[in-house]
RNA sequence: GUGCCAGUAGCUCAGCUGGAUAGAGCAACGGCCUUCUAAGCCGUGGGUCGGGGGUUCGAAUCCCUUCUGGCACGCCA
């Protein structure tokens, strides 16, 4: 709650309560008519049912009881009922004095700090990233900043895809292709080298080719099924080989993460849990819960009050080899034994949603989670093209990442080559970070859960709404705090003056607002709330801008009232990008 | 078939626990750079909030129904 609200409403329960009412009718929100006011009541209306009486008569006697106010002004009753008032210039500069001292501006979590395991981003060792890998990376770097900024440990993990079929079908072709390796010797009985026997692109070769070849060759499937199973079975040269593979790719996973500015804490996969697996399983049939059916082990999920049948839990398949199911299972071992989190966070394309309830629900009957872990899913929508279908490529493939980011980073490297009539030597460094900035936003200010369209033409003009009119703002005030500090000037201490004009009041109303945004988008794990708040912030601070001269101004306390000012603005839109998981150049 | 989600301006999206005349951006049109970065600011036009019922003083928001689209529904991950 921000410390507004706190002194707003502590005003109005006050008239409330001393007029009879019940002070909880206090509520304020911000005005949807702001010609005529910055905030109501709604109260009176809400009231006038319980105690029998027009809600214009409420709304005149808590108005009466607010006559000099020292926080409210202009207030006023109106019908059918409202309460219309503004706040009044000097506690605006007053109260951003106060949270300028607060830690995070004021802005609180409620009860202790949670240990939190996020499990996000979910690549596939030896495929390379494509857009789909964009949404999990970009959403859950910037809720695991939300959460570690208000206090909670959280634990990032990528949860490599290193333990399926494509492992399989890489050594597969890799035997194909070059039998002479030790690797595939079962006499060989030495060290294996320390080098790689193929390198990404060698991979990102290899897969694609495997991948096309079993599907028209029955054998060589059931080669590499069967490669899969000895690797899985521990084979000497397999496992050797599988970790030849796991490094070379997670190297080129680092370098793409590192250039989205996404980073993971552990960097564990579906091949760290297997050991688990046996005995949960053990442990399963012991107390009766997994069973035999149409010779696959399962486990009942269903509870009372399902709306729709949820199908039993798979926990081996007739053949006996273990599914998704099983090692999301065993991950949930191993991160309660390693880490015991209060709270494990998925974030995932939302139609694993019946997937991750049916784990979830096992992993609670078996023990698995006490119920003082919460396990939540995050589940979010598909990133569709122009069409309104999947995104591709121009040809209809599947956009690889680093095509896409190259793409926009071309773009946006000649928009500023475009603008500079003197060189820059950063434009390849700055194309960069606003390309970046214009993707994530892109992404982050749409709700997570619904489907989006990711409109490259859209992102790359960067008008309006979006993550460069965030950055273009920033560097605007870097830029006239830079002129004010070569003219030798000291960052003024004093303190802010009540605002001289409606739009320097309206950037202090802006401001005052921080807390509120970020406390929504942290107790609702939604950045889109906090994309919203930095854009309003936005655009009051170029309103302020346009209509008030910062540098030229006479009055040398109004001046440094100023720079104070925009000081504040700049740190809480520094911090709220940040946040989203990327940062503002010193031009633009 | 069953379930979940969505349907708001030409396009892309907001709209917090129901509140006054439903908001942005893009696109269209018209203004504003000798003065702190015009990637900006100001203004104009544009919507029966998919349709139909209901609840209430008051509904985009809550309930029912219907249409359209997306997705998911034990041996893939």
């Amino acid at each position: 709650m921000s410390l507004l609200w706190e002194m707003m409403e502590e005003e109005l329960a006050g008239a409330f309560e001393k007029a009879g009412y019940d002070p909880a009718l206090a509520k304020v929100v911000v005005s949807n008519r702001p010609d005529l006011c910055e905030f109501q009541c709604n109260g009176a209306m809400a009231g006038a049912k319980a105690y029998h009486k027009a809600p214009l008569g409420i709304a005149q006697e808590v108005v009466n009881g607010l006559a000099g106010s020292r926080v409210l002004e202009n207030v006023q009753a109106v019908k059918p009922g409202f309460i219309n008032f503004d706040v009044q210039g000097q506690v605006l500069a007053k109260l951003l004095d106060r949270m300028e001292k607060m830690d995070r501006f004021g802005a609180a979590k409620e009860g202790e700090p949670e240990k939190i395991l996020m499990d996000y981003g979910g690549p596939n060792v030896a495929k390379p990233l494509h857009v789909g890998h964009l949404r999990s990376a970009i959403i859950g770097e910037s809720i695991k900043r939300i959460c570690r900024y208000m206090g909670d440990e959280v634990i990032g993990d990528i949860h490599l895809g290193d333990w399926g079929l494509q492992m399989g079908l890489i050594i597969a072709e890799l035997e194909r292709t070059n039998p002479e390796l030790p690797y595939f010797d079962a006499a060989f009985e030495g060290e294996y080298p320390e080098e790689a026997p193929f390198t990404i692109s060698d991979l990102e070769e290899i897969y694609p080719r495997a991948s096309a070849k079993s599907k028209e060759d029955e054998e060589f499937r059931r080669t590499a099924m069967e490669a899969t199973h000895r690797m899985q079975q521990g084979e000497r040269g397999y496992l050797a080989l599988f970790r030849k593979i796991v490094k070379v790719s997670v190297e080129d996973l680092k370098k793409n993460y590192d250039a989205l500015n996404v980073s993971f804490d552990l960097w564990k996969g579906e091949s760290d849990v297997q050991k688990y697996i046996p005995d949960m399983i053990r442990k399963m049939r012991q107390k009766g819960l997994a069973y035999e059916d149409q010779g696959a082990l399962v486990v009942d999920v269903k509870e009372e009050g399902d709306s729709k049948e949820v199908p039993p839990c798979m926990l081996l398949k007739s053949d006996g080899a273990a599914l998704y199911t099983t090692t999301d299972l065993a991950t949930l071992v191993e991160r309660m034994q390693l880490y015991a989190p209060d709270e494990i966070l998925y974030i995932v394309d939302k139609r694993q949603e019946l997937h991750f309830v049916q784990v979830f629900r096992c992993a609670r009957k078996a023990g698995i989670v006490p119920d003082g872990t919460h396990l939540q899913f995050l589940g979010f929508g598909t990133m569709n093209g122009k069409d309104g279908k999947p995104f591709k490529t121009r040809e209809g493939g599947v956009m690889r990442l680093e095509n896409l980011i190259r793409e926009i980073e071309e773009e946006m490297y000649a928009k500023i080559v475009e603008n500079r009539s003197v060189k820059d030597t950063d434009a390849g460094k700055t194309a960069k970070q606003v390309g970046l900035a214009a993707i994530k936003y892109g992404d982050l200010s749409n709700q997570a859960s619904k489907d989006y369209v990711f409109d490259v033409e859209r992102f790359t003009s960067f008008e309006g709404n979006t993550g460069p009119y965030i950055l273009y703002t920033i560097v605007r005030i870097k830029s006239i705090l830079a002129k004010y500090e070569e003219a030798d000037r000291k960052i003024p201490e004093e303190d802010l003056l009540a605002p001289a004009s409606e739009s320097e009041k309206a950037l202090m109303l802006a401001l005052t607002g921080y807390p509120q945004a970020i406390e929504s988008a942290y107790a609702e794990r939604a950045p889109h709330r906090l994309c919203a708040y930095l854009y309003e912030t936005a655009n009051a601070f170029n309103r302020f801008y346009h209509e008030t001269k910062i540098l030229s101004e006479e009055d040398e306390k109004r001046r440094a009232s100023y720079i104070r000012l925009i000081i504040l603005t700049k740190k809480m839109l520094e911090i709220g990008i940040d946040l989203l998981g990327f940062s503002a150049p010193e031009r633009m």
